[in-house]
DNA sequence: ACTTAATTTCGTTATTGAACGAAATGACAA
DNA sequence: TTGTCATTTCGTTCAATAACGAAATTAAGT
């Protein structure tokens, strides 16, 4: 059963009224991440972190690829409808600038090559 | 004390999260119209409409006209911001064909010339 | 199999937001 | 100024959602 175009863009909007999906999509684009990394640049609880991804995922707006314990997220390459695929492609351009997005993309860039989740 | 971009995004996708507000914003596209007329329409109480008028008001997605004891409303055409001009330009793409949105817009057109709301 | 680490799920709490009806406001006409 | 109609504001109720910690799940490595 498909979702009407209304329910779907309902869906994504409400996707992106949150400040803290904002920010994790925004560091997706600068670089595949997995939840620990996500969780040491948000700073909220390891499972809201998980909670704020499926959402994401659900919408459409990132993938996953597991591999070992991780569960790495990156921005989705296949889009499932047109309003996603011309969001996705906009919304840098929105929020370029914003000193707190700066932050978190500076944070992403810190982050080590070798994961080290545990022993941060 | 300027909004950041952040909290202007924000703003403007929660504005953008609710069914009747997004319907309003269709029929505004095709043709100003006042409080009561929107009422016909969408169906649900004038303070409700009312209230979701000034939320996509405050947001600016539409402006005003007070004409005698009417307040018309019509998509806006002084922008704030380029979120904002974007969607406004884009978001009649991602809605056209829904059905719900048509059987609006067919109201619209049947909604008689001379005002009157109380005497529907 | 057993342990450890990463992630998800579950149950709870606190906040936000949509809807309603009633009361208040504003504008015009008698 | 009084009455009427259009609209907004206020107070309340109910549903949706973000956050947390604890428990459950999943995947290696020993």
């Amino acid at each position: 059963m498909t979702k009407s175009k209304m329910n779907n863009l309902l869906n994504i909007f409400k996707t992106l009224s949150d400040k803290n999906r904002l920010r994790i999509l925004m560091i997706l684009y600068e670089k595949e991440l997995c939840v620990c990394e996500i969780q040491e640049i948000i700073q909220v609880t390891i499972s809201t972190v998980s909670k704020h991804l499926s959402i994401l995922k659900s919408a459409g707006f990132i993938e996953e690829r597991k591999e070992g314990k991780w569960v790495y997220y990156h921005i989705a390459k296949n889009f499932t409808n047109t309003p996603l695929r011309e969001i996705l492609f906009i919304l840098p351009s929105w929020l370029k600038g914003e000193a707190e997005i700066e932050k978190d993309i500076e944070k992403v860039k810190n982050i080590k090559e070798v994961i080290t989740c545990s022993t941060k």
